[in-house]
DNA sequence: GGGCTTGCCTAACGATCGTTAGTTGGGTAT
DNA sequence: ATACCCAACTAACGATCGTTAGGCAAGCCC
């Protein structure tokens, strides 16, 4: 079967994928250009730089990321802040299964790009996490959320959330749909007070 | 004011932060010899090799994990699962906290080992994870946690503890012990079901 | 005081790194 | 048929990698 996705794309993929495995510092430029059977120098007429390649998966994450849970609040913003704390785990995790090797290179290799760049990521990561700080403040506000600190539980879900690319795969038993539900459940029990 | 560690431990401190800092590929070991103010090739005077460095770290916080996790297990082994588990976590927590720069090389840089060396700790990582399974099973079948997949449920809690040291600083705000307590209290509540 | 150990030094090794330059062959458009 | 472009190639660059070899000065043991 032939390969239809832009060659730039496909070298993103093959990229992500041992980024994934090995770490960007310790795959080179001939490892990636290996894989997809050509010489490591003959990349160098798709992409710009070896980081070039790094930014372009991280970046085009993000917006997955971005994109993912503002539709989920647009489908879930009537509801109670149970529904959309829900809606926002469940969109995270659907993001990660898509492409877990990408995501993975997202949470874990950010700090090998340059400072600027490094920076705005950062920014967009900030802005995520007030998003999700939002959703626990809301649920504490309406009495169906323990007291917890908000920034403390918004970085406990997003640590749940953000290490799951380093171990799920896609050829595993556990479906996307699966997951989501599971990760939900215990996301909304975690801050949910257990009655005496 | 002198350092009294043995050269050899002070190599390994600094190596760990540097690892954890940059990750362990993208850190030469000049790099780690200009952190102590030597030159690079003087390394070799106290350590075999940069993996040796790298497994003398991964090792030491393997055992720690194992005897923090069976001195809780003893000290809580007659209680109910509630405790027992509050106490694994806790434990676990407290590990980290106590050098959380070699608890994050733990967690991400076990890849670069030899094959042996990684085979050994992917080996006692399961064993760990078995061991907190147990717990959840134990909770689970005395009825004070929800009826979850006891798996599911230990790749959550270990997801969101292992992502710790990412984040975790010693000079910041939070003190272990109230982050272990936060810990413990979200683990918990994660696998209690609420009663409609 | 002679010998040993410790802790560092300088210099260099072969390998590999990211990247650039210049070229070639096959497909497409004119 | 001619011109062009695209995707790959080979060859090489300077830098940096982990590591080895050999030496030198200070402190301790007999």
């Amino acid at each position: 079967m032939l390969d239809t996705r832009p060659r730039r794309r496909a070298i993103e993929d093959t990229a992500s994928e041992l980024f994934r495995e090995r770490g960007y510092a310790a795959t080179s430029v001939r490892d990636i250009a290996k894989a997809l059977d050509i010489q490591g120098a003959s990349l160098y007429a798709h992409v710009a730089s070896k980081e070039d390649v790094l930014w372009a998966i991280v970046d085009r994450v993000a917006t997955a990321f971005e994109a993912a849970v503002a539709g989920a609040e647009a489908g879930a913003g009537d509801r109670d802040p149970v529904d959309r704390l829900r809606a926002f785990v469940r969109a995270h995790v659907h993001v990660i299964c898509a492409d877990p090797g990408a995501s993975s290179v997202f949470v874990h290799e950010w700090r090998h790009l340059s400072d600027d760049r490094r920076a705005a990521i950062l920014e967009r990561r900030d802005a995520y996490e007030r998003r999700l700080r939002g959703r626990i403040a809301d649920g504490i506000a309406d009495g169906v959320f323990a007291m917890v600190d908000p920034a403390l539980a918004a970085t406990f879900l997003l640590t749940a959330l953000n290490g799951i690319p380093t171990w799920y795969r896609r050829e595993g038993h556990l479906s996307p749909d699966q997951l989501a539900d599971a990760w939900a459940d215990l996301a909304v029990r975690s801050l949910t007070e257990v009655p005496l």
